[in-house]
DNA sequence: TTCTAATTGCGAATGCGAATCAATTATAAT
DNA sequence: ATTATAATTGATTCGCATTCGCAATTAGAA
């Protein structure tokens, strides 16, 4: 099954720089893969312990990072200083738009703006390794 | 002279929310006016004090917040935690491009990219407020 | 099975920024 | 000018999220 692929993948990726697959690291891994949503390190850990799977918080800051590093998550940024955490596994990029009343998190894509924001990194001659484009306002629930 | 203009603006905007303009005050105002760079708190709260005029650093951050609330600085989020402040004053909106190597920010602008953004969020009848686009990646010069 | 380096959990340390509060000061009324 | 009063300041403390340090544990290669 998939989640076996995914698995391997995940250990493989830790070999790479000498870590090791522990049974802690496979249920952030596992935590932050079959949920969609975007959370805080500390929601993350929570759902990880109610399942009755003990991890320490410090291990969960330690592993989404590393899961980061690593392509499976995205840490993203909510612009007043919190980050949250969301899958990358099977989600294809976008961007977000953020409700400052509900916190609500939309997310959208333009290959148009994916283009021109191409265009003008290269003619800055600036090697663009990633973006972070975001809109805070009020969502249509909160007007 | 434009100083003075500004100035009364400053005590306008202080006075409609019964704020005083005190020394203080001033300093910080006068610093981040005539300097166009991006600079974190602690950096401006050193500008001003190698200046001989003595201002705290507590005071430095609220007044840089107030002068954020007041549309005379920029509160930019660098992306790992760290926020620099810019002056709004005679800058027309733009956006970022960070290099991760030797730090240093190009500003950008893009109508296009501005007008399919406004678009987006009408669509999802989103009422935005602002927006934070930046690049991170390597500048010309690191290469 | 043995060995060793990596990992864990705990609590302590860090660092940024905001909150506290007594002393000071800007402003408006007298 | 003087006074009254509400805002401001600086020094310090506090709060919070995240990282660090370390002894005990464990994964995984030989």
């Amino acid at each position: 099954m998939k989640n076996q692929i995914l698995l391997n993948q995940f250990k493989e990726a830790l070999k790479q720089e000498g870590l090791k697959l522990t049974p802690q690291r496979r249920a952030v891994l596992e935590e932050i893969v079959q949920n969609n949503k975007h959370r805080e390190c500390e929601e993350i850990y929570r759902a990880i312990n109610k399942k009755q799977k003990n991890v320490s918080l410090a291990t969960v800051y330690r592993t989404l990072n590393v899961l980061v590093e690593n392509n499976f998550a995205r840490k993203m940024d909510l612009g007043d200083g919190r980050y949250v955490f969301e899958s990358k596994v099977d989600s294809p990029h976008h961007d977000h738009m953020i409700c400052v009343s509900c916190g609500d998190i939309i997310e959208f894509i333009s290959e148009e703006i994916e283009l021109i924001q191409a265009r003008i990194a290269k003619k800055h001659k600036f090697i663009m390794q990633k973006h972070l484009h975001q809109l805070f306002g009020i969502c249509k629930k909160c007007q």
